[in-house]
DNA sequence: CAATAAGTGTATCGATCGCTACAGTAGATT
DNA sequence: AATCTACTGTAGCGATCGATACACTTATTG
């Protein structure tokens, strides 16, 4: 991807990736503006003019830290929504993957792209930005995925999807909250359950033993 | 409440509520440490050392805030989940009094407890910490009130009111983050109402007009 | 081999952070 | 009126913030 050539000067003495991680962790742990510069390269076991010249500043290096951690942490989870063809058994999957991702830190940290930059300051408000964008596409695959499931029939005609999604979203927005405050992966996965009696039964139960 | 008798010294020349009220629009809007000194003085119009003097440090400004805050904003909507008769209705107000709380502002903020103090550095988790407990609190009164109404035999026996409390305390937190991230005031009552369904049927339906 | 270019560690930049020393002001007490 | 005491504005404290200047090192290139 990047261009592996050998270029002029020095190379670098540490792997790219490998402090990015580092940096990752500092990140989900304290949030955008708290985790210091020099917390970060502690962290790193870098300095600071390895840090500027790697990742350019503090913003870039927490977009490419976000970037690694939905790729490392979510990707499967969203790709296993799309693949499982009935949408409840999806929804169901998603959010109990959520629950394991969520607690799945040795501290309690819960979403980094929900609560990594919920407090800053006026000149970091692009960071949130950037975020709340990434918010949006959460709540449009849950939307996509309860079209879907209109398409195939899985919800009767005038199913409110949108709210539906918007309401899975908060929902799992508020997940990032309970798992920050140190709720158990035992209790986050029965709140996963529970949350998936918000969507409505299907319009008409497609063979069953009785009734 | 405070003595009001007139010490001896020069009085304060402002008053103590109505600055209070001009911090906390700050701290709701930035949270706790992006709310610098110089942006709340600005905002309260008078300088440090009367903000010391009158407050004792930014934490206690912070948390005189956000007491006053839940005494202004949320008393009426906690006393009205109490008062509600029907575990149901009660609910229900709640979640639309909170809809409505939550986009009251100009600016989105979503709920000052939830989200005033989600990114602070080491040495300010304890004012964190006291936000999480009074986030338990809210917990708490969900819960105390879901047990109200299987004494009063509106759940069926073996209904898990733990969970569904801490299912509902999700949902609330998540309305939090939605609201800080613009979503309109009709959205999330919407949201709101679909949450109800989380709530399980009542266990005989007491006294229709048919079926 | 020189010349060039890029990474590294040290040491620090200006800006801002929460907070306060200090002198001056103003009301209460005697 | 004289004194005491607390509040107010200015000005600045030490600490930390994100970010860099600079000299040095280490690789490629000609």
């Amino acid at each position: 991807m990047i261009p592996q050539h050998q270029s002029k000067g020095k190379p670098r003495t540490f792997d790219r990736e490998a402090v990015l991680k580092k940096a990752l962790g500092v990140f989900w742990k304290r949030g955008y503006e708290p985790a210091s510069i020099a917390e970060l390269c502690e962290a790193m076991e870098i300095n600071p003019p390895s840090v500027y010249a790697a990742f350019g500043n503090k913003a870039q290096l927490f977009m490419e830290a976000v970037n690694h951690y939905e790729n490392v942490y979510w990707n499967d989870a969203w790709e296993r929504l799309e693949d499982e063809p009935d949408v409840r058994k999806a929804m169901a999957g998603f959010f109990r993957d959520a629950a394991v991702i969520l607690t799945s830190q040795d501290a309690p940290c819960g979403c980094m792209v929900v609560l990594g930059a919920a407090n800053v300051s006026k000149d970091s408000q692009d960071v949130n930005d950037a975020l709340k964008a990434l918010r949006e596409e959460g709540k449009e695959c849950f939307l996509v995925r309860l079209k879907r499931g209109v398409a195939d029939g899985e919800f009767s005609e005038g199913t409110d999807v949108d709210t539906l999604a918007s309401t899975l979203n908060t929902m799992f927005h508020g997940m990032s909250i309970q798992a920050r405050d140190g709720v158990s992966h035992e209790e986050l996965e029965r709140v996963a359950a529970v949350a998936m009696t918000l969507i409505p039964p299907a319009p008409v139960p497609p063979k069953r033993h009785s009734a």
